[in-house]
RNA sequence: GCGGGUGUGGUGAAAUUGGUAGACACGCUAGACUUAGGAUCUAGUGCUGCGAGGCUUGGGGGUUCGAGUCCCUCCACCCGCACCA
C-alpha cells in the first residue's frame, strides 16, 4: 500500500465538498476567530507558486485553531473590477465581465486544487451587482456623511445642516475652504443650490477638482508613473495636465485618528511606520510675510503665508519659496521677472511629479521680483518660485532658512542668496546645519535658546503680532476616488443642471427606477474613453442621459396634466422658470388634495382666512400637491410653504416623518416653515408676522429671478419635470470607482455575503467583529489598508458596526520570486553551455523554466520550445551535458520563470506543495522557488506514510502500547508544532515534522497511541494525507473536526542534561549532570575531566560558570 | 535625498530570553539494494589542516565569562516614496 497521493486527494477533495465540510455558521456558542487573505484580483494568467504563500499560512492558522475549538470564518473571494481586464477587453474584444468569469473559474479551481478550506458559499466579487449595491450604498453614506471635529466622529449631513441653521459654521469650519464662514442668517439667506455648495465641502465623499495627465493620442489619464518626460511611457505621446472634476473621500479628517489608533493594533512596527510617515504629522506654525513690492493694492492677496516646522529658525531666513502653481506667482511677479517667471512656470509644467520629485541634485528656480518683509525684523525678503515647493502641502510656500536646511542652503548657494548664520559655531558655510542640538545664535530675543525653546517663544511672538500661529500639519491627502474607467463601480450619482445629487435623495426618489441601487453598469461593445477625458461610460448615451422614465409613470403624467399644477409637459409659461420644479408622484394626491380642501381643520380655516386673496401680498394656495407630498399652503411666488401640524411637536414618530418631508421639500428648493395648532389659535399675530417676514426676505420668483440673472436665487430643478423629447438635463456619473472601493469594506460582506437587506446584519459583524488575523503583502502598506480603516471608522461612527478597526493583526507574507534560467546564444541558433562560455562571444538569452532540471537543459526540449530553435546546435560540457545560468528576478510570463501550481500538485501533490511552500523559509521574507528542493519535502511524507503502510505488507498500525521514548517524541513534537504556529513560524514545524518522522522510523513506531494524534498535528499542514490516515484509523467524521493533542509535560520531563563545557566561551567537551546536581560536584568533576585538564593544565580556574540547564564555562 | 527591510555553508535555511553556530532539507561524494533508478536505505559533507588545532554568521571596532543575537561605525543588496519644509 504505496501513498497514491493523487487518489487520496481526489477523494477527499470530493468528501469536502459533498459533506460540506467548511460550512460556516454564524454559531455564537462557539468563540469565534476570523481569519482573512487579501482577495485576488483574478487575472487572465492564472496562479503561480508565489500566489499561494499567504493562502497556505492562514489557512493552515485557519484549520489550526479549528482544532482548538473555534468556529473559523476563513472566506476567499475575487477584487474583480480593475484595469487589466479592460486592457484585455480593449486589445481581445472581449467583455470584462466575461474575462472575469472565466479567470475567476480558473482561479478556484486552483485554489481547490490546493485544498483550502474556503467556504464558498460565502465568496464575494467586487464586480457582482449584489456586491457593488453596497459598495455603493456605503459612498452615499460617505456622501451623506461629515466629520464632526469636535465629537470627533462622522455625522450625518442632517446634524450639519441643523448646526448650520442655529449658528452658521463657527463651530464648525469647512474643512475644504477656511475663507467660508457664515452666520446662521447668511445660511437661510442661501438658496439650496447654494446650501448644496457648501455642504458639498464637508461631505466625506465629495467632489473637487484635481488635475491629472491626459494623454490625447492614448485618449485615457494616466497615473504619474505613466509619464516620463512629458511624453507617455507607453507610445511617447504628448500628455497635458488637466483639471477635471473628481470624487474625493475626506480622509484628511480622520487623519489623528487613524494615526492615532495604530498603537491599538497588532501590526508589524515597519508597517505601521509606514503608515504614520503616510499620514506625516508634523507640528509647526503658520507664518505670515506681507508683501512688499510687486503687490497688487488688493488687501488679501497682500501676504503669503508658508508653514514651518522650524519656527526657531525664523531670525535665519534669507528668502520665501512659492510652489510655481502657487496661486500668487501670476499676481506678485515684477514686470523685470515676469518673462523669466513665465519661462519657468512652463518647464515646471512639463515636469512630472516623479522627476520633481526624484531629482534632488537639480536645482532649479526663479525669481519673482517681488519682496515680502520679515514679521519680526522687518527687513525684505526675495521671494522665489522652485519646483522643489509643492503646491499641495502645507501651504505650498516655505521660508527658506539655508544654514538650518540642506535643500534651502543648496537654493541659496546655487542662486548667490546670502546665507544669514543662526548657528554660530555649528555652521560653517560648507553644510546647512540641521541637527536640533545647541542653541539659537543672531536671532534677536531667540538667541541663546534651545530649539524646542526657541520654537514656543517663536510661535508666541507671532501670534501676539497677529503673524502667524501654531499649526498642526498631515501630508495625508484626500483621496481621489474616480477613475476615468469602464470596469468599476458606477457612482450612484445622477447631475442635474450639472448639480450632482445622490440617487437616494428626493429629486431622484420620485423615480423609483433612478432610485434604485445598484446602479448597474451597463453592458457596452466597446471600452474606448469618452472625450475630454471622461470615462467610457460617457458614451453610452443612452445610460448617461436620464430619458426615459418609468413607464406608468410618465403615461398618468401625460394625461393628467390639466390637473398637475405647476406641472405640465409642456408647461413653458415664463411664469415658472424662476420656480422650483416639482412633481406629484403619488397619484392620488390630487383627490386627496381636493377633499382635504373641502376638509378644512379649524387652525388652517383660521390661517387661510388670513392669507388668501393676496391679503399679505402674494398668492397663496391651499392643500397643494408638491412631490409625494400635499403642502398646507404654498406661495409658488416666494416657493414658500407653510405647514400647520397638529402632532408635530408632541409626536416622535410624526415628527420624524415631518422632518423628511421638510428635507424633501428643501431639497427641490422651497423653504418650509411650520406652526402647531396652538401657536395659531393663540398667537395668530405672532404666526401672520413670522410669514411676513419669510415673505419678504424671500425673493419674488415671479419676475425678478427671470429678469436677473444675477440673482443668487438659482433654479434646483427635477429631473422628472425637466424630462422629453431633447430637453434632457439629467445626467448619470461617468467616472467609475477605483479599486480600492470595493476591497475598503470586503471583509465585512464575508460575515453575512447574501444578505439583500444589508450589507451585513449587525447581529453578523457584531459577533465576528475584527478580522483578528489578516494575511497580505507590504504593496497594500498605505493603499487598501489606510482605505479600510478610514471605511471601517466612518461606517463605526454613523453606527453600522461595532468597531472601528477592521484588521486586528497583520501578517505579511513575503514574495516568492521566480529564478530565470539563462543559455548563451552565439549567432542565432548555436548555444554555448554555461562552461564554456566564455570562450565564446555571444548573450544570455531567457529560457522557460520548464525546459530546465536544475541547471541542465533539456536540449531536445529547447528545439521544440520555438520553431526557431528547431535546428539549434548546442556546445556542450565534457560530460555531454548543458547547463544555463540562473539568475532571482520577479515572477513574470515574459521571464519564462513562472511555475504553476498545478504542475506542480500534479507531480507531487497538494500536501506536498503546501508543505514545501512553507518550509522555504520565514513566511514574511522574499525568497526564489526553486522546484528542486520539494522533493526533500515530498520525500517526508511518504516516509511518514510508511510508519503507517507498508507498501508490501499494507497497514501496520498497532495497538501496542507507546514506549517512554515514543511518547516524549510525540510530546515534544505537539508542544514545538503548537507554538510553530502560534508565532507563523511554519517553516520551523514542518522541519519538526521531518525530525519526528526521522526518529520515529528510527524506534519502528507503528503504534496508534503515537500515530492518531500525529495525523491530527499535520492536518493543518498536509490535510488530505491527514485524512486518509485519520479514517484509516477507523474514524468516520473528518480529521478537520478533531481537536488538537494535549501536550502533557511529564512526557519530556527529563532530569539529566548533557552540558557543554566551555573553556573560555568556546565548547570543548559534552558532560552529562543531573539537573539538580550541586554546583560544587560538577565543578570537581569538570575540573578533572581529561579534556579539560589538558586546557588548564591543572592550574585553578579564574571563574566557573554554570548556568543551570545551559551550559558550563571554565575561565582560565 | 528620505523611510523601511535584509546580509549565516555550494543552495533554502535553523538557533524563541546573550549560552554547543549551521538543526531540517536541497545539492554533492561514497556505498547497499535493484532489470533499471529521477524509488528506497546507509555513511560523509562550513572552510582549512596529516593531526592537535586554527578560522568562520557582510567589513571594522566595542560591551560580556560568553555575541549571529546587544552597542558604535562602515559596506552591499532589496522594497517603497508624495523633495513633506
Amino acid at each position: 500500500m504505496e501513498y497514491n497521493f493523487s487518489e487520496i486527494e481526489q477523494n477527499w477533495k470530493k468528501y469536502w465538498i459533498d459533506n460540506k465540510v467548511y460550512k460556516v455558521e454564524n454559531d455564537t456558542s462557539k468563540p469565534k476567530y476570523y481569519i482573512l487573505d487579501m482577495f485576488p484580483y483574478p487575472s487572465g494568467d492564472g496562479l503561480h507558486v508565489g500566489h499561494p504563500l499567504g493562502y497556505v499560512a492562514s489557512d493552515i492558522y485557519a484549520r489550526y485553531k479549528r482544532l482548538c475549538g473555534y468556529n473559523v470564518l476563513h472566506p476567499m473571494g475575487f477584487d474583480s473590477f480593475g484595469l487589466p481586464a479592460e486592457q484585455y477587453a480593449l486589445e481581445k474584444k472581449l467583455h470584462p465581465a466575461v474575462t472575469t468569469e472565466v479567470n475567476i473559474k480558473r482561479y478556484k479551481e486552483q485554489l481547490d486544487n490546493i485544498g483550502f478550506c474556503y467556504d464558498w458559499d460565502r465568496e464575494v466579487r467586487t464586480s457582482d451587482p449584489n456586491y457593488y449595491k453596497w459598495t455603493q450604498w456605503i459612498f452615499l453614506q460617505l456622501f451623506h456623511s461629515w466629520y464632526n471635529r469636535k465629537t470627533d466622529k462622522a455625522c450625518k449631513i442632517d446634524e450639519l445642516t441643523a448646526i448650520f441653521e442655529e449658528e452658521g459654521n463657527q463651530s464648525q469650519p469647512c474643512p475644504a475652504d477656511d475663507k467660508c464662514i457664515f452666520t446662521a442668517q447668511d445660511w437661510s439667506n442661501m438658496s439650496v443650490t447654494e446650501q448644496r455648495g457648501i455642504i458639498m465641502k464637508y461631505r466625506l465623499a465629495y467632489q473637487g477638482y484635481a488635475q491629472v495627465w491626459w494623454c490625447e493620442a492614448l485618449g485615457t489619464v494616466l497615473a504619474n508613473d505613466e509619464v516620463v518626460n512629458g511624453v507617455s511611457e507607453r507610445g511617447g505621446h504628448p500628455v497635458e495636465r488637466k483639471n477635471m472634476r473628481q470624487w474625493f473621500l475626506r480622509i484628511t479628517e480622520f487623519a489623528e485618528r487613524l494615526l492615532a489608533s495604530l498603537d491599538t493594533l497588532d501590526w508589524s512596527e515597519p508597517m505601521k511606520e509606514m503608515q504614520r510617515n503616510w499620514i506625516g504629522k508634523s507640528n509647526g506654525a503658520e507664518v505670515k510675510f506681507q508683501i512688499l513690492t510687486g503687490a497688487p493694492a488688493d488687501a488679501d492677496v497682500h501676504q503669503v503665508t508658508v508653514f514651518t516646522t522650524r519656527p526657531d529658525t525664523i531670525f535665519g531666513v534669507d528668502f520665501l519659496v512659492l510652489a510655481p502653481e502657487h496661486s500668487l506667482v501670476a499676481q506678485i511677479t515684477s514686470d523685470a521677472q515676469k518673462a523669466e517667471v513665465d519661462k519657468y512656470v512652463q518647464y515646471v509644467k512639463s515636469r512630472s511629479e516623479r522627476e520633481r520629485q526624484a531629482e534632488v541634485k537639480l536645482i532649479t528656480g526663479a525669481f519673482t521680483g517681488a519682496y515680502a518683509m520679515h514679521p519680526l525684523t522687518n527687513s525684505p525678503v526675495p521671494v522665489w518660485i522652485s519646483e522643489y515647493v509643492l503646491a499641495s502641502y502645507g501651504t505650498g510656500a516655505i521660508m527658506g532658512v539655508p544654514s538650518g536646511d540642506e535643500r534651502d542652503h543648496r537654493f541659496a548657494k546655487h542662486f548667490n542668496i546670502p546665507i544669514t548664520n543662526i548657528f554660530g559655531d555649528s555652521y560653517t558655510g560648507g553644510e546647512a546645519y540641521s541637527d536640533k542640538a545647541g542653541t539659537i545664535q543672531n536671532s534677536g530675543f531667540l538667541s541663546g535658546l534651545s530649539v524646542a525653546t526657541a520654537a514656543e517663544a517663536a510661535i508666541s511672538t507671532l501670534e501676539k503680532l497677529g503673524a502667524g500661529s501654531r499649526r498642526i500639519n498631515y501630508r495625508l491627502r484626500d483621496a481621489g476616488f474616480s477613475r476615468q474607467r469602464y470596469w468599476g463601480e458606477p457612482f450612484p450619482i445622477i447631475y442635474i443642471d450639472g448639480v450632482p445629487y445622490a440617487t437616494d435623495e428626493a429629486p431622484i426618489t420620485a423615480d423609483a427606477t433612478l432610485s434604485k441601487l445598484p446602479v448597474e453598469l451597463p453592458w457596452v461593445e466597446s471600452y474606448g474613453p469618452g472625450s475630454e477625458g471622461q470615462g467610457p461610460l460617457a458614451n453610452i448615451t443612452d445610460w448617461v442621459n436620464v430619458t426615459s422614465p418609468p413607464a406608468p409613470l410618465h403615461e398618468w403624467r401625460g394625461e393628467q396634466s390639466s390637473n398637475a399644477g405647476a406641472l405640465a409637459d409642456n408647461d413653458h409659461r415664463p411664469i415658472y422658470s424662476g420656480i422650483p420644479r416639482y412633481i406629484i408622484k403619488v397619484r392620488h394626491s390630487f383627490e386627496s388634495a381636493r377633499t382635504n380642501r373641502r376638509n378644512l381643520t379649524e387652525s388652517e380655516a383660521i390661517v387661510w382666512a388670513n392669507i388668501r386673496g393676496n391679503k399679505l401680498g402674494a398668492k397663496f394656495r391651499r392643500q397643494h400637491p408638491i412631490d409625494a407630498y400635499i403642502a398646507d399652503f404654498i406661495c409658488l411666488q416666494k416657493a414658500l410653504i407653510i405647514e400647520i401640524d397638529g402632532e408635530y411637536h408632541d409626536n416622535e414618530e410624526q415628527q420624524k416623518l415631518d422632518n423628511e418631508r421638510t428635507r424633501v421639500l428643501e431639497e427641490i428648493g422651497f423653504k418650509v416653515i411650520r406652526f402647531t395648532n396652538e401657536q395659531v389659535g393663540k398667537q395668530l399675530n405672532e404666526v401672520l408676522s413670522a410669514i411676513r417676514k419669510e415673505l419678504s426676505s424671500r425673493p419674488n420668483l415671479l419676475t425678478d429671478a427671470v429678469a436677473d440673472s444675477d440673482s443668487e436665487f438659482h433654479v434646483t430643478s427635477s429631473p422628472l419635470v425637466e424630462r422629453g423629447p431633447g430637453g434632457e438635463v439629467a445626467q448619470r456619473e461617468t467616472n467609475t470607482m477605483p479599486g480600492y472601493a470595493g476591497s475598503s469594506w470586503y471583509f465585512l460582506r464575508y460575515m453575512d455575503p447574501n444578505n439583500t437587506a444589508e450589507f451585513a446584519s449587525r447581529g453578523a459583524t457584531d459577533y465576528w467583529q475584527q478580522v483578528d488575523l489578516y494575511v497580505g503583502g507590504t504593496e497594500h502598506a498605505v493603499g487598501h489598508l489606510l482605505y479600510s480603516r478610514m471605511w471601517t471608522k466612518a461606517l463605526c461612527d454613523l453606527g453600522f458596526i461595532g468597531f472601528d478597526e477592521p484588521f486586528k493583526k497583520l501578517l505579511n507574507q513575503g514574495m516568492i520570486q521566480g529564478s530565470s534560467r539563462f543559455v548563451y546564444r552565439v549567432g542565432t541558433d548555436k548555444f554555448v553551455s554555461a562552461g564554456l562560455a566564455k570562450d565564446y562571444d555571444g548573450v544570455p538569452m531567457r529560457v522557460h523554466v520548464d525546459l530546465v532540471d536544475g541547471l541542465e537543459l533539456d536540449m531536445e526540449r529547447l528545439k521544440n520550445w520555438r520553431p526557431e530553435l528547431a535546428n539549434a546546435t548546442f556546445v556542450t560540457e565534457a560530460d555531454g551535458r548543458f547547463l544555463c545560468t540562473a539568475e532571482v528576478e520577479k515572477m513574470s510570463k515574459s521571464k519564462y520563470n513562472v511555475v504553476n501550481p498545478d504542475d506542480i500538485v500534479a507531480k507531487y501533490g497538494a500536501d506536498t506543495f503546501r508543505m514545501y511552500e512553507m518550509f522555504l523559509g520565514p513566511i514574511e521574507m522574499s525568497k526564489p522557488w526553486d522546484t528542486k528542493g520539494i522533493e526533500g519535502v515530498h520525500r517526508f511524507l511518504k516516509k511518514m506514510w510508511r510508519l503507517y503502510a507498508d507498501e508490501q505488507v499494507g497497514w501496520v498500525v498497532t495497538d501496542d502500547a507507546p514506549t517512554d521514548a515514543e511518547l516524549r517524541i510525540l510530546h515534544k513534537t505537539i508542544k514545538k508544532i503548537g507554538e510553530d504556529i502560534e508565532r507563523f513560524s511554519f517553516n520551523t514545524s514542518v522541519s519538526q515534522f521531518m525530525i519526528t518522522v526521522n526518529e520515529l522510523s528510527t524506534l519502528g513506531c507503528h503504534k496508534k497511541a503515537i500515530l492518531a494524534p500525529l495525523a491530527v498535528l499535520i492536518c493543518p499542514f498536509a490535510p488530505h494525507i491527514a485524512e486518509e490516515l485519520w479514517h484509516k484509523l477507523g474514524h468516520t467524521t473528518s480529521v478537520v473536526g478533531a481537536a488538537f493533542p494535549v501536550f502533557e509535560q511529564k512526557y519530556v520531563t527529563e532530569n539529566t542534561k548533557v552540558y557543554p563545557v566551555a573553556i573560555n566561551g568556546k565548547t570543548r567537551c559534552e558532560m552529562e549532570f543531573a539537573l539538580d546536581a550541586p554546583q560544587a560536584e560538577i565543578e570537581k568533576e569538570v575540573l578533572g575531566n581529561e579534556i579539560i585538564m589538558k586546557w588548564t593544565e591543572g592550574n585553578a580556574p579564574k571563574k566557573f560558570i554554570y548556568i543551570k540547564g545551559k551550559m558550563i564555562n571554565v575561565v582560565i
